[in-house]
RNA sequence: GUGAGUGUAGCUCAGUUGGUUAGAGCAUCGGGUUGUGGUUCCGAGGGUCGUGGGUUCGAUUCCCAUCAUUCACCCCA
């Protein structure tokens, strides 16, 4: 038997209209909010992602669904889709046209991983970008969109906040960091290896000796320049005005490189350990990195598959038609009835002739409002038995009656 | 890439101290006298006990390998 790859998986229903739901609901909050649909290839050069996530991350450096293709080319199946976005920014000219756009987009992206609870191998987000918008009520206005789609599926969370710095501020921080650490040789085998290739992340180490030891740590949120410490202040001060309640995480790393200044995560405890659920921040220097004119950016990405485990979906409501015959010579004229009727209606037809029981309990396990039957007695009134299996009320009626 | 756990019916699982016809619940289909559902009662179908090898008179059970899957680390949404 030929089954779906390791870390892949069928949609099918309940979780098909699952998504639905939620795709749509997110898109609805993000018109409102100024956002417009994009879609962008899911097959992209590689060098656009080891250049804007970054070669230090373990994203680019192992985990992509990286070949060549039959014109000899070295592509990626995107991992993560602000580069896309980014990509298609660029290329529309929209950087020297100096606009300001704001994008939404959602589907499926692939990392080669060992799947998990909350991990997949293709798996989905729903992201926005929001291009040209270095106001700092731009980073607070899409961390309330993001808690205005969580709070719209009752979903709970812990938002996390915390400024990466700028290229003034960073840098510096950085080689205080690593100053830092290269007096600790307690600390463990990934930590030491992150010291060389990404140092900011040894901050969010799960061991707690090493917690212990960067306990002592300097933090960047001590030594942001003046302009990140303002807006990081003055996007506090907003998000308190609309009673958003978060905590200061100054340990709080983004995974990719193209991050800097707002970085934040919603992370929920009820999924297992990969708990994050929404990221994203400010990445004001990628579309230089891309080659682009000078653009600021800011952008989350929501986990779909994670979402999906804490949305309740609304009880669905009886809806629809059953057609089912009664008898032989019933069968065509439901046929057709249920042709003419779907014209305007959801009706589910039964191709065999069946006993008016069985065609109820059909009915009633297809979630439909209304059961029709077509028998012996039918044909000869030419009417229609129709009953409503959610009040119980059963009548006969002609057929212009059901079709007008 | 590392570690641990699990593979028995469509699904969730029981079971076999190694021995004849491997069980339950749910789901499916049929029926409970002549055409009435979602909560009933009765019945039926459905399994080469993940795959390959080994030990044994005999393996679904013990051993090894392999594949799949789950969870955790790593990483990240």
């Amino acid at each position: 038997m030929i089954q779906a790859l390791r870390g892949m998986k069928d949609l099918l229903s309940p979780s098909s209209e699952k998504y639905i739901y939620f795709v749509e609901n997110c898109s609805k909050i993000a018109r409102n909010y100024g956002f417009e649909y994009i879609e962008t290839p899911i097959l992209e050069e590689t060098a656009l992602f080891k250049r804007s996530v970054g070669e230090s991350s373990d994203i680019v450096g192992k985990e992509m669904y990286q070949f060549t293709d039959k014109g000899g080319n070295d592509v990626c199946m995107r991992p993560e889709g602000t580069a896309g976005v980014v990509r298609a920014f660029i290329q529309q000219k929209y950087d020297k046209a100096k606009v300001q756009k704001k994008f939404f987009y959602y589907g499926p992206m692939f990392r080669y991983e060992r799947p998990q609870k909350g991990r997949l191998r293709e798996f989905h987000q729903f992201g926005v970008e929001s291009f040209n918008q270095s106001n700092i009520k731009e980073d607070a206005s899409i961390i309330l969109m993001l808690k205005e789609m969580l709070d719209f599926f009752g979903i709970g969370y812990r938002l996390e906040l915390n400024s990466l710095g700028c290229s003034e501020c960073m840098p510096a921080y950085r080689e205080k960091l690593v100053e830092f650490l290269k007096g600790e040789d307690g600390i463990c085998e990934d930590c030491k290896r992150r010291r060389d290739t990404n140092p900011i992340r040894v901050l969010d180490c799960k061991n707690q000796r090493c917690q212990d030891i960067y306990i002592n740590a300097p933090l960047l949120i001590d030594n942001l320049c003046p302009t990140c410490r303002g807006d990081f202040a003055k996007l506090k001060e907003i998000l308190d005005g609309f009673e958003v309640k978060y905590i200061v995480n100054p340990k709080l790393v983004r995974g990719l490189d193209y991050y800097n200044k707002t970085a934040f995560e919603f992370v929920s405890d009820d999924i297992g350990a990969q708990s994050a659920i929404a990221g994203g921040g400010r990445y004001d220097k990628l579309v230089e990195y891309l080659d682009g004119k000078p653009t600021s950016g800011i952008g989350f990405a929501m986990g779909i598959e994670r979402l999906m485990e804490l949305i309740v979906m609304p009880e669905s409501k009886r809806v629809g038609y059953y057609v089912g015959a009664l008898c032989d010579e019933a069968s065509e004229p439901c046929f057709e009835l249920a042709i003419k009727m779907r014209k305007t209606q959801k009706t589910a037809l039964n191709y065999d002739k069946k006993s008016l029981k069985a065609h109820l309990k059909n009915a009633d396990k297809q979630n439909v409002r209304y059961c029709i039957c077509i028998g012996e007695d039918e044909l000869a009134k030419d009417k229609i038995w129709i009953k409503d299996l959610q009040d119980k009320k059963e009548r006969l009626i002609s057929r212009d009656e059901l079709l007008g």
